[in-house]
RNA sequence: GUGCCCGUAGCUCAAUGGAUAGAGCAUCAGCCUUCUAAGCUGAGGGUUACUGGUUCGAGUCCAGUCGGGCAUACCA
């Protein structure tokens, strides 16, 4: 709808000749006594002309034109608002749009002939997959729903590492459990992994092998076997929960070199050595951020020759950017939070667009449990798993739980609430709508032989009801709700904005009969019902999360 | 100490710098012989942590204070 109105200001602008940098702002007003639309930008413009708001406004008005049974009126509100009242039945008009367009309704081509790349959950395969790794699993992954919607062709990474001395621990953690199975005496340390999932490991190797592998000194088939089962592990509790990756990166082929050539990492220093922003000081080689301002330099390789994480990660950006992605998605928890700017600058340095790297990070949860609060920590090992609460209060839940507040706020994870099989849990407020808006569908079908895909949708325009009017004009943001997300990297929009759909489509419900209604009207609701569930349909898509045909 | 995030109704959270700060839960009062009551209607509940500043306008931006979280490794 903002496309309708966008260019008749533009329009306006011009006629006042009035050139501006300005962006035109739409919103919708709060309260319905101030259009159905209004545009502020009078009063944004009032300085630069130097002209009263309301003035500029009166002018601009009388610039715009609409065609006949679409814009009601305009007025000018408060210091300089122009405030746009629409037709009911332009409207409802709109809406036959939605059905038209069907699966496609809310996408738009903004990315088409892009490509983004979105790298999320990324965890080492050293364990199965923790709560506090759900979060950010869901947000990426809706994220790269939200830019498909936008034409992008997306990459979902999963960047992981499987040389690196926590997964030798995690190798010699299995030997010793597999001793202990052996018979053999065995002081477990306290600095590996203590999880039963190693103990689940050792017995694989166990059961196949028996004890011939006791003497063997070589941790290999150890770490082996469990990375193995660990990323079947990670990828089926991933799975679970709709995520599936396209592409798995492993940060050890950025240490590795074809014959001729350096490694990745290599290329990195080399290329920031050119640039003079690399230091050789107390047997390790840094970066000189000092130089950029900040306190330290950072290492990049310690004075045992290993790369430290920074270096592979700048490595590993490096190679997105040769990869040709348009946009750079990371999405991680808070804890990462250190990290990215390091790895921004260098990539900057050695002269690449870093404004196609955006970054999201979500804040940490906190799980629920009778009222009682329980913080994750995976470092303190009381990290619960992500598995166990897919089974406790399923898919879904879990997916909506994780993204119905936003990426930045602490999100508080209610156990006893996402259990509910009740309208106190938003979950099944939401899949209640649509499986009403089947079940009254099936309905329709057998009583009254109506078909959704079938002829009538233009007898909507004849509805004029408070809760029609409500429920039709709320479905036409979905392509502006779809768009801010995008611009915000935050699905949580979309959690509130379906939440309100639902709410009118109740609303709608309870105060206008459909199938009782007069034919015509009964046609008209039975439409406007089909284009809900598509919006419904639609979002839930994005969010991943299921749309029940009953319940 | 320094950097980042947060502080909004009893609780969990919304609010691209816009008009009287909104939802849900909880509390209280109503609505089913009627298409799913897994729903709807209504009521109460606020000095947006605090103090200044920026401007037509600040919960939002800036500075400071207080409180909570996360970082601040030659761990990833």
């Amino acid at each position: 709808m903002q496309e309708f109105l966008l260019p008749a200001i533009h329009q306006a602008l011009r006629a006042a000749s009035i050139n501006t940098d300005k962006q035109v702002q739409i919103e919708k007003p709060a309260d319905k006594k101030n259009g159905d639309y209004s545009t502020n930008i009078a009063l944004m413009l009032s300085r630069e002309c130097r002209r009263n708001p309301r003035d500029l406004a009166t002018e601009l008005i009388g610039h715009m034109a609409f065609p006949e049974g679409t814009v009601e009126k305009m007025e000018i509100a408060g210091p300089g608002f122009i405030n746009f009242f629409l037709e009911p039945a332009f409207i409802m008009q709109s809406v036959e749009h939605i059905i038209r367009e069907g699966n496609g309704y809310g996408s738009s081509c903004t990315g088409k002939g892009k490509t983004a790349i979105v790298e999320y959950v990324s965890a080492n395969p050293t364990g199965p997959l923790t709560i506090g790794r759900g979060r950010g699993g869901v947000l990426g992954d809706c994220i790269a729903n939200l830019l498909s919607t936008q034409g992008y062709r997306v990459t979902r990474e999963y960047y992981f590492n499987d040389a690196g001395r926590q997964m030798q621990i995690l190798g010699e953690s299995v030997r010793y459990r597999y001793l202990e199975l052996c018979g053999c005496e065995v002081s477990f340390p306290d600095t590996h992994y203590q999880g039963e999932y190693i103990r689940d490991i050792a017995e694989v190797l166990f059961m196949e092998h028996a004890d011939a592998l006791a003497d063997s000194s070589d941790n290999t088939v150890f770490k082996d076997t469990a990375e193995a089962i660990i990323f079947n592990s990670i990828r089926r509790t991933l799975e679970r929960i709709n995520i599936r990756h396209d592409s798995f990166f492993n940060e050890h082929t950025l240490y590795t070199a074809a014959e001729h050539e350096t490694s990745a990492n290599q290329q990195v220093l080399d290329l920031l050595d050119e640039k003079e922003f690399i230091g050789r000081y107390d047997g390790a080689t840094w970066f000189l951020t000092s130089k950029l301002g900040q306190e330290k330099d950072k290492v990049l390789v310690k004075s045992t020759g290993e790369p430290s994480y920074r270096l592979p990660d700048i490595a590993y950006h490096l190679d997105k950017f040769r990869r040709g992605f348009d946009l750079i998605v990371n999405v991680f928890g808070a804890d990462h939070i250190d990290e990215y700017p390091d790895v921004v600058e260098a990539l900057r340095i050695l002269g690449h667009d870093t404004g196609r790297i955006r970054v999201a990070i979500n804040q940490f949860v906190t799980m629920t449990v009778n009222g009682e609060t329980v913080k994750m920590s995976t470092r303190k090992g009381n990290a619960d798993l992500l598995d166990e609460l897919i089974d406790d209060v399923g898919a879904d839940a879990t997916r909506l739980f994780f993204i119905m507040r936003s990426k930045d706020s602490h999100l508080n994870f209610d156990i006893e609430l996402a259990k509910k099989q009740s309208k106190d849990n938003p979950v099944f407020y939401l899949q209640y709508a649509h499986a009403r808006i089947c079940s009254l569908l099936r309905m329709a079908a057998e009583e009254v032989g109506f078909r959704p895909d079938g002829t009538g949708s233009h007898l909507m325009q004849a509805l004029c009801l408070e809760e029609e009017i409500q429920l039709g004009f709320a479905l036409l943001d979905y392509p502006e709700v779809i768009r801010s997300s995008v611009r915000m990297l935050e699905p949580q929009k979309m959690v509130e904005y379906l939440h309100t759909v639902a709410e009118l489509y109740h609303k709608f419900y309870q105060e206008c009969p459909i199938l009782k209604a007069e034919p015509e009207i009964r046609t008209a609701r039975l439409f406007l019902s089909v284009a809900t569930r598509q919006v419904l349909r639609n979002g839930f898509g994005i969010l991943g999360i299921s749309a029940p045909e009953s319940m």
